[in-house]
DNA sequence: CAAATAGTGTCTTTCAGACAATATGAC
DNA sequence: GTCATATTGTCTGAAAGACACTATTTG
């Protein structure tokens, strides 16, 4: 049987229907606080319920997929908002038999990391959608819950061995604001001077623009030198998270 | 519109026809050299080339879609044999719109860690599946060189961080055993010494049986402690592969 | 000036890796 | 005996984390 036949007589009705789509966990720091994007469910099933948004995947690749959902739910529009700087990264894939109650429906999930985001009150699709802290997050549509707590962990620990912090930041920023980054991401203060030292002393994590702030800090403090992200992928050494006192046995 | 009704009015056939497949990476060790399981296959598209064994899910979880794969590849039975210890998880998913010719085919890849199983030549299905030599696992059907690749760099990554080496030994082995098997799949050799003392200080990583083995090597030696695997399920502080030189940038 | 922040210096402890040394048992 | 392997010891250098200190800027 030659390929060309084989099409022919290949019949897609013959396997039990599926529908793929596509749910993103997008993060993005406001005010210093880490927040995830949900949308409020206006149908069945979890009408009014909040959910990570998403929706069917089209003639596109599954990445294409995510950012288009990402695009459409936040009102940005590629090519015009910052919309090019998200970083966007495969979280996993959710697929049991029972997860929607209409058909069987596998879910891919996507995880986003953006620079500060204007808030989505824009378009159409965008007016129920909205940014919400992290420990606000519950209770949500599907198994959201554990789409949203698997990635919120991947970011976690995404933050100690690569550079993608610098995702959270503009293109230009202080080491202070990237200690904040880690801070509002990891949930827990680090000290200044070491983590000071410690993103300097990593190969390729940060480079210097040469240019300092125009201005000290709100509340006092000499212009701090300015960084952009540098040429690593990969940080090594790693910064480990403090915590590690409670090992996973 | 309340649930039932919504149900009522739902066609699956609104949406263009996908199918779900889950692939599996399944490595093991055999004669000290890291081994794939591959397929030979039978029919277009991709007649006669080698390719990741798989199919498409049926009313089941992903995870248990491919452990049934990976059951009917080799020909073991579920309960019967050594099947429980083969470790499963979860890789990525690929969904290309072109990676299969005949239709949309989103593939959800598993990575299986085995202990040694024997060579698949029993049943029906496993007739043409055997186990490849991970450098002699090219020009794979489909975008199954890539699902390769990333499933053996997962391997790699995992066994610095976690106990799963541990899943490509017997319930009991020596720190030499377990060398072995870091050797095997990093493609390098370790240090003994260094090794030896190493595992032993990372807690919950091996426990002591109390036995030894009832000889010692083959071309000589002492008898060897007997370990087996820990209650840690990550490794602090990690073990590191030794070619860091080649960062990723 | 007081307070806050940027950035640097120092010390201790831990750990990785190089290397050596000793012990045991197969052949 | 010879050799491979198991296991332990020692040393050096890198790096993390605690803490202290200086400099700078805002209010």
């Amino acid at each position: 049987m030659d390929e060309a036949s084989f099409l022919a007589a290949y019949d897609p009705r013959d396997y039990p229907p599926v529908a793929v789509t596509v749910d993103v966990v997008a993060l993005t720091i406001r005010d210093g606080k880490l927040c995830v994007l949900l949308v409020e469910r206006g149908h069945q099933p979890f009408a009014g319920q909040r959910a990570l948004p998403g929706g069917f995947v089209r003639i596109e690749s599954l990445a294409e997929a995510a950012l288009r959902e990402l695009a459409e739910e936040t009102g940005l529009t590629p090519g015009v908002d910052d919309l090019e700087r998200v970083h966007l990264e495969q979280l996993r894939t959710y697929g049991n038999p029972d997860r929607d109650p209409r058909m069987r429906v596998v879910s891919v999930a996507y995880l986003a990391f953006a620079p500060s985001l204007p808030e989505p009150t824009a378009g159409s699709d965008a007016a129920r959608a909205y940014w919400v802290p992290v420990e606000e997050a519950k209770d949500l549509a599907f198994d959201h819950d554990e789409v949203f707590a698997d990635g919120l962990e991947r970011a976690r620990s995404k933050l100690e061995y690569t550079p993608l912090a610098t995702a959270f930041t503009g293109t230009e920023f202080t080491i202070g604001e990237l200690r904040q980054v880690y801070a509002a991401v990891w949930g827990e203060e680090l000290h200044a001077g070491n983590f000071h030292r410690k993103v300097l002393s990593v190969p390729g994590f940060v480079e210097s623009t040469g240019g300092t702030t125009a201005k000290g800090g709100e509340r006092g403090g000499p212009k701090a030198k300015l960084y952009r992200a540098g040429d690593a992928r990969l940080l090594h050494p790693a910064l480990l998270r403090p915590t590690r006192e409670d090992r996973v046995r």
